[in-house]
DNA sequence: TGTACATCAGTGAACGCGCGTTCACTGATGTAC
DNA sequence: TGTACATCAGTGAACGCGCGTTCACTGATGTAC
């Protein structure tokens, strides 16, 4: 018993905000961002409906940890693809891993489908890796562009319906790579194929 | 005074209808397809809140009902582009027919964007299109694509955030035309360019 | 032409459930002596 | 070591507004004579 009482307190209420915010990002995953009401969070926590108000003032500001909580995650597990020194398999890796995991994690997979439009921390991290690589990529000859603005909405876009694919099921298993691939021909990406076809480097 | 009664409040019955129609298309552009209220779309229509349920049995009625129109309204305008030989030059043409319909009515543009995904109507004749060119153009050689779904998702995926983002305003006027010319691309398209360049056959 | 009647689209008051929000309380756990 | 006390995370009953849904009614308009 060496933990002084506020170090126990503020860990205890950690776990309890970690479930709340668990739990909520499968009720986003199911319902979407404005359905839901504060008691489908509390009781998919299995929490008092009180417990709510403990932590967060609003859905919305609910939503906002959902989406960094869900954001954190991929990151974390591309993190080894942002030191691979070419920037269309680093922008190809990051559609694959985006379009696996929503394969592996459905529930994971579901919230971003239907909240990364809506909730800023999700969609700001997804497309600052992205500028980066987009520029880097312009800049060093290795993309083709007419437009970085069409370009971003042409990644975004077709990786978010791919996931959405995946997640509605009736798509073949190499699915990420098909759709990473098209996305680095309409890059001007010549040897879109074979960039593809490169193992993934995951955590 | 011809016209019998039953027919004058057919007519009547009609108007109303749309003006509902109408007043749920701005209301689910502005708040997406969830958050409103039936008091919402009668309040924005200036008509009782019972009116709703002479028309209407719940809110995801009213949601097809404008995924219709809104369908509707667009490919009307694209029909003259239905006769172009040129799967590659029907199918740009669809892109930048959305994307610069949503710059010129942006209610319409937000209650796509908003409601494309959820709304089957509005997903089903924007796809049924897309599949016909995409499967024409590969078998004529048109097109060069590792899979017609990943495809699908492309064209997609990508006009719609096209749309978005020339509906959030930070983006150039030929956004339209760019978007297009990636797509193609990504279709294997080696005149893109070319094809994005030919005036829009619209109504 | 004028009047009395019939129809029915649209109205809006009323009901009651669902849900957001509050807050006095509980009980688990650490601390003092 | 044991007991009494303090703290505070989490509880859940209670309040009341908002909103979905119903339905008796209104009044505009067509029809009969």
């Amino acid at each position: 018993m060496v933990a002084n009482r506020a170090a126990i307190g503020r860990a205890r209420r950690e776990r309890t905000r970690a479930a709340l915010v668990e739990a909520a990002l499968a009720v986003f995953a199911r319902l979407g961002p404005d359905a839901p009401s504060i008691d489908d969070f509390t009781s998919e926590a299995a929490l008092a409906r009180g417990t709510f108000y403990n932590f967060f003032e609003s859905r919305e500001d609910l939503l906002i940890a959902v989406a960094i909580t869900v954001a954190e995650r991929i990151e974390a597990e591309l993190a080894p693809l942002r030191s691979c020194p070419d920037p269309a398999e680093r922008l190809a890796g990051a559609v694959r891993g985006y379009i696996r995991k929503a394969a592996s994690d459905p529930v994971w997979g579901w919230a971003v489908v239907r909240i990364a439009l809506v909730a800023a921390p999700l969609g700001t991290t997804m497309r600052s890796n992205l500028t980066r690589d987009l520029t880097e990529g312009t800049a060093i000859g290795r993309f083709r562009l007419t437009s970085v603005a069409a370009a971003q909405d042409l990644v975004l876009g077709a990786g978010l319906m791919g996931m959405r694919s995946v997640l509605v099921g009736d798509v073949k298993a190499e699915h990420a790579e098909c759709v990473a691939q098209a996305i680095l021909m309409a890059l001007g990406v010549a040897d879109a194929a074979d960039v593809v076809a490169r193992p993934l480097p995951l955590m």
